[in-house]
DNA sequence: CTTGACTCCCAAAACGTTTTGGAGAATCCT
DNA sequence: AGGATTCTCCAAAACGTTTTGGGAGTCAAG
């Protein structure tokens, strides 16, 4: 409630000394330590934030971008995600602010406003895109960031992602050792990093096993895009009996358009992100995750660490995929 | 990337006359205004925020506690409900920083950390309970503030809520019309203000109906939750053909009971929150929600126009409930 | 020529903290 | 006793902005 000064007068000694008795240092004795302490105790003290702020260079604030672009964000994980990142933060002085995208503004211009306005310290990045604009500005200004997903930056910079490439392949690869031969594939934007490696995935296995890559359809990422590439696929001269999809969202618009198509339980199909309405689709949706417990904790600490001023190589955090088999990835196959 | 004495110096002005020229204030030149924003806008300008918000003791911050008690957070709209606030406020200059609660800590430490901190000009509550500490220490720091849910709170204040009281009321007089007679009702944790506000809902209906009020049971606000409150429904003697569950969370875990018990389809159930995953339960989930078209912004604006000095009886907002029905709610009355 | 009003600008104070660079007193060593 | 060292403490600067309370200069009216 009240400010050093008046804390200091009231003790009969100097705001330094207050000031570094409550910061614990040496230099002042043990007897007026916690006398000023227990004053400070008692008054409730606190230190104004602005000021310390302003004294220390220091925001001791942490912004993440919202994009808003596709109508909803992220996965319902995703705030779960946030909030551990932000107490994690929090351990360390840092608060986390959001920051949505207005409309008429990019999420360049809020990075610029944060950061050049010294308003935060470091940034968080979630949705990245292959050549990411945001990701070219923060390096530029040489402040510390970390991204959700990664980019094709040439140089180097920490971030938190999922090895898309990796679970896309191991889940087509099984759709072919179970016999299936046309396997499609139903693609995010091709501009978000995620989309482009989870398609890269399935388009490698499909290589190796020598089969065409043309069953591939791309949509907005959302149950709508799903449905209408779903739609596309099942056009197709010879259809596909199996589907993977770039997200759940995705998957759960094509398994719409299964049902409308031939009743759906036809044609296999698998997603990605572990959507919790997944288990209760029919069928009951198989799908994909990011391994890993914390993974909030784990982007605020690779974050603190970026501060510290450790290397980006030192941070890059690649997790393993697996799989969430539920039901809708084994369907039947059937004779063509 | 400059300070404002650099570019004064650059410009042979004055400190002052930058600032106020920036500011727009009238008794700077027009010539020289031009002059000065030009000047900033090359260099890139932007005040450092901790210096204003030191000077104009305001730290143009909002902060909204997370609940971290019961597993997760919120219905799935929360982000961006969340979302919608934080763009509104930005609007107004004012950032959200989200602050969940560390093990350990009460919401109430944080509500004093951040506010005697200085670190914020105003709050944000959700989750409210009946007597809420959050609200009775807010209100006698005398800080702005808006809760997500009302409280038992003597004094007023500034709140945004559903009537649960009368859409769960509403939702128990229709089963009644539908010719039921056991309805019961599966009670969120009774010290939450929505919880008991829904349970005295349906209790309304049900004795308006002349019916008895011992179907009821309590759990926690969970799947988990639901499903043991139901077991214990249906332990009981004479059976409820109906169900009124406090949220969809509850509700899913309710049919999960059903479908152990009388494999399900014979008890008629609705929910509350609309979750999107309501839409692929079997049968789909009928359930109820909030009206209102931008929850977030409502929410941002209330919290404005408290800071702008609006007394707490203007600024309460009670939105009606609508029902969503589906399917759950009209399985067939079989005679008891 | 004086007075008052008006226009454009600025020096300095203030916000509340942290940190720098000592100052004075006590203690220790020789 | 005298110098060196250690222990406590403090005055003042600094962080970068906004705001207060004028100060020159110009112009028109008296």
């Amino acid at each position: 409630m009240a400010n050093l000064k008046q804390l200091a007068q009231s003790l009969g000694l100097s705001i330094t000394t207050v000031s570094r008795a409550l910061d614990g240092y040496a230099d002042v004795s043990a007897t007026t330590r916690e006398r000023v302490r227990e004053a400070a105790d008692r008054v409730g003290y606190r230190p104004n934030a602005s000021a310390r702020r302003l004294r220390k260079q220091r925001a001791e604030l942490v912004a993440v971008t919202l994009p808003s672009d596709p109508g909803h964000i992220g996965p319902p994980h995703f705030l779960d995600m946030l909030s551990g990142c932000a107490e994690h933060l929090a351990a360390a002085g840092l608060n986390l602010v959001i920051a949505p995208v207005p409309r008429g503004e990019s999420e360049l211009d809020i990075c610029r406003r944060f950061v050049d306005g010294r308003r935060v310290d470091a940034m968080l990045l979630v949705r990245t895109k292959r050549k990411d604009e945001r990701v070219e500005f923060l390096q530029s200004r040489g402040i510390p960031f970390v991204t959700n997903g990664r980019t094709e930056s040439l140089t180097p910079h920490p971030y938190i992602d999922g090895d898309g490439f990796a679970g896309f392949r191991a889940a087509t690869l099984r759709f072919h050792a179970a016999g299936h031969r046309r396997i499609g594939h139903i693609a995010g934007p091709q501009e978000y990093f995620f989309a482009h490696d989870r398609c890269r995935g399935w388009r490698a296995a499909m290589e190796e096993c020598g089969l065409a890559t043309d069953l591939c359809a791309e949509g907005a990422p959302l149950e709508q895009g799903g449905y209408l590439a779903a739609l596309e696929l099942l056009r197709h001269p010879s259809r596909p009996t199996a589907l993977v999809c770039a997200t759940d969202e995705m998957a759960i618009g094509a398994l719409r358009a299964l049902r409308e198509v031939d009743g759906g339980n036809q044609i296999s199909i698998v997603g990605h992100d572990d959507l919790p309405m997944g288990a209760f689709t029919s069928p009951p949706l198989s799908t994909m995750r990011m391994t890993g417990e914390h993974l909030g904790a784990s982007f605020a600490s690779l974050l603190l660490r970026a501060i510290a001023g450790e290397t980006a190589e030192e941070l890059q955090e690649l997790h393993a995929i697996e799989f969430v088999d539920r039901d809708s990835h084994r369907r039947p196959l059937r004779a063509a």
